[in-house]
DNA sequence: ACCTGAACACCGTTCAAGT
DNA sequence: ACCTGAACACCGTTCAAGT
């Protein structure tokens, strides 16, 4: 999970010096694990075997790295998971790997989660502004695709990703309360269904 | 919005000795202003005219103070809500003023989405255990009064559930995203006749 | 060019002393 | 019984000095 650069592989015996994206994939992880919170320049520095002076070479301050660590978040949890999805032909099926990659990722990855809570940060309120906007306009041109009105593709749409992010979080802060094997088939078949109904 | 006690109305030149209460209430407030992290001894103790070590006097420490703001939040921002709507007869009506108060109150009150994402904090956890269950069951309940059998009941309460944690959250953190004024209001009416549609 | 180490401000916590 | 004020540890930030 550490960060490590590609060109020179360091071992913790004889690491060298750290760039900009070291720190930056650094906090990612670190945002995933605690939240904002945990983005916090004295334990990266201890977990990178660094002092705090040196981070303050590579970054003006903790705002700058955040704002990095934002940069990253964007490719990864949106236009990879877009990317992967859009060899698939059929929107119908398009729109059901969405949602089931949605299920999967709801208890391994608690970005999305934290991110939004902490949408008072302006750095953070630009990025969300952003992601949405692309998921949301996605998702929308998933049920234009398979027939509905543009007006009624937005409002399904939007239903759709609501109960994404809900999802999500709930799968995250309340996974008791989500069902879980068979069930969860089962579940996820109907609420598509009840989606795409005309 | 300062928290006073009722017994003696208290102003700022003549302030009286504090109690636990108004520690509780002004973490609540500050919780709903910068989530969790705000809830910090010495602003608190700045706002409300004291010193750190006034705090101390009722309170262990910070997590017990966070205790406390949960246990108002469960009250007033999950039963207060539920005995609001109770007086409706018709369970169809009920859910249509639910999924109003999500709409209105998802720009108002963003203490459910600073909450989600505390979720690694144990006491948070378990207060959200319990208020994820009272609403399900809540929400379930009101299916159930419709004519749906109970498997669909809580399928159909748990879309409608995690539609109404994204929609509150997208309000929250990327307002603009969602429809507004009469746009808003048709989108909902579509929401409920899709949920409800047997 | 990149990093260390010491310095200082801010907040959590403790505690002896005040009323 | 309730509070103050000083103390100390932890993390953000700066900066002079090292390689």
């Amino acid at each position: 999970m550490a960060a490590q650069r590609a060109k020179t592989p360091r071992d913790s015996s004889a690491r060298q010096r750290l760039t900009a994206a070291d720190w930056a994939d650094a906090a990612l992880t670190a945002m995933g694990e605690g939240g904002l919170a945990a983005v916090a320049v004295e334990p990266l520095a201890a977990r990178l075997g660094a002092t705090k002076g040196s981070f303050y070479w590579h970054f003006s301050n903790r705002d700058a790295l955040i704002e990095a660590a934002l940069e990253r978040w964007e490719e990864v949890d949106t236009e990879a998971v877009i990317t992967e999805v859009a060899a698939e032909p059929d929107p119908g099926e398009r729109l059901r790997r969405l949602l089931l990659m949605a299920a999967n990722r709801s208890a391994a990855d608690p970005r999305d989660v934290s991110l939004l809570a902490s949408a008072a940060h302006p750095r953070v309120a630009a990025a969300l502004a952003r992601v949405t906007a692309r998921r949301l306009g996605y998702v929308a041109a998933l049920f234009t695709e398979l027939g509905f009105p543009e007006d009624e593709a937005r409002h399904r749409g939007l239903l759709a990703y609501t109960a994404f992010l809900g999802h999500t979080h709930l799968g995250h802060a309340v996974p008791q309360s989500l069902p879980d094997g068979a069930a969860r088939d089962r579940y996820l078949d109907g609420v598509i269904e009840t989606l795409v109904r005309p």
